[in-house]
DNA sequence: TCGTCTTACGAGAAGCGTAAGAATT
DNA sequence: AATTCTTACGCTTCTCGTAAGACGA
């Protein structure tokens, strides 16, 4: 179970060939499939079945961990060379699109104000990836966004090792309907009024999350493998789907004239961001932590 | 990072002693110096001071992700193994001393009756071993217990993959007392009560725990680092200290006439045993399971 | 000076690449 | 027949053990 050969592993998973992953790994066929023969060997289990290459239920199970714990290695090894770190004045933050909201982006100008030296860059990310981000070092403080019942935290992917989370912003949701909708007059909408509605699924609400939180249907329109709020809403407005969105994301001057807001009246649910970091050392990456989630 | 010497990393930072590590772990004290050394220039920093042996800073955080690390890798090699493993009609269970009680054991002995050719091979642990048992397959089967407020879940160590946790049982708590202890004829006393007593520290009821659930005090009159309930009551009724027990260990034949269980009324807690188990493939393993929990 | 860790060096094992062979499609 | 994985073999690298050296108590 040497991490090197459960690498390879998932990588051969991945690609569904031995040649693929040898070329994404700097390796020749012939080394990847002396690993998977050794990683094979070590658990005496036959993990993949060949042409065509996929795993055998054992090589699927062991699948399912070594995601995980490839993670929990690079973040644990992340943790160890940030704790002994010198303070830099860089403020690395990975930020999913929503999370960066216009109240959120004011306080980190207002704790930069107080920080004059402190530079800050910026990466925008996938929900789910803000965490990994944060635990494996390439980012020191994380922002991610989601859908969840009032005051409830976000569900974030376990065994990334000591991470803190603190609530930021909570704000109710709309739905973004176009101009044309028979819905657009109302001052409110439950849901199940709309699981017979074409969806927009995105990375930004994926309709996963909003079957999970208001019952099955919500058919998929179209699929936005992107996450752009302005071409979501463009889509909307061409009737492509609906998606529900944070409040504040859809008030001028973001929102096309063509797309109209309807507050989310049942289930109760709101749109929460969340700060995320490991241990932070004294200096201007905990200022501004302090800052964004006072 | 590598996992082999992650463990030599451990062990040396436990025995305080590269030939001490050595002799465990069955090689020369040279191979050990080489193998720190490696983990060090791999990390780029130093994880131990020599003469005397103790971790620095970062190999102080370096351990502290080691243990589960290690312990998450086993349980996933287990857990493929498993899986892969055809059906036994061996049980191997693992439970703590207070686990186990009558009651259990009762619906234990039904669930055998139901399964004649079921082997059953039963091993004590302690609270903390349980889920690691467990999760790297030493075990089929794991019950433990502990105190926590109605109805929570116990409070397991993270990071050992898929677990399944359910409650088994629920009871009221008793402090036992020596029989010429002045609280012996109250029908229920608060913990508060008695912050100031001396207590017994042993792994059946941790002090920390304690001080957890009832705040500070309960100041220690005797460790005693073994799980025997026999001795724990003589202790108690010899005056060495007083302990927290779920009711009905304390009920004849096991108690002796000189301690005297009195109920605990507040904080309001109870003693909770969980039944512990991974996936279980269909079996005998799976029937005794449900019979438990059932 | 003694115990303990580090370093030098040689032997063995492990890992990778080249190239030829086998198995599917 | 073409593609793709496996195996054989040589080379390099890594790792360990022995033994000598260095460092502290």
């Amino acid at each position: 179970m040497d991490p090197h050969l459960l690498t390879t592993f998932v990588t051969v998973a991945r690609h569904g060939s031995f040649s693929a992953a040898a070329a994404e790994l700097g390796y020749t066929q012939s080394a990847i499939s002396q690993q998977i023969a050794a990683l094979e060997s070590d658990l005496g289990l036959p993990l993949l079945r060949r042409r065509p290459v996929e795993p055998t239920p054992a090589g699927r199970r062991l699948l399912e961990h070594a995601g995980p714990l490839l993670l929990r290695l690079r973040a644990a090894r992340a943790d160890v060379l940030r704790a002994a770190a010198p303070a830099r004045h860089l403020l690395r933050l990975a930020a999913t699109p929503l999370a960066l909201s216009a109240e959120v982006a004011g306080r980190l100008a207002r704790a930069r104000a107080a920080e004059p030296r402190l530079e800050v860059r910026l990466r925008t990310c996938r929900p789910g990836q803000a965490a990994a981000l944060v635990a494996e070092g390439h980012a020191d403080l994380g922002l991610t966004d989601g859908i969840v019942a009032p005051s409830d935290p976000l569900r974030l992917p376990p065994d990334t090792g000591p991470m803190t989370a603190t609530g930021v912003a909570e704000q109710d949701l709309v739905v973004a309907l176009p101009a044309d909708h028979p819905l657009t007059g109302r001052t409110g909408v439950r849901l199940a009024d709309l699981v017979d509605a074409r969806w927009l699924d995105t990375p930004l609400c994926p309709l996963a999350r909003l079957r999970d939180l208001a019952g099955e249907g919500f058919p998929a329109g179209l699929a936005y493998d992107g996450d752009d709020v302005h071409t979501v809403l463009n889509l909307v407005a061409a009737g492509h789907g609906l998606i529900v969105l944070p409040a504040r994301a859809l008030t001028p001057p973001v929102m096309p004239i063509s797309v109209v807001p309807v507050p989310v009246t049942a289930p109760r649910l709101v749109h929460r961001v969340e700060l995320l970091h490991a241990t932070l050392p004294p200096g201007p990456a905990a200022d501004v932590a302090a800052a964004l989630t006072g």
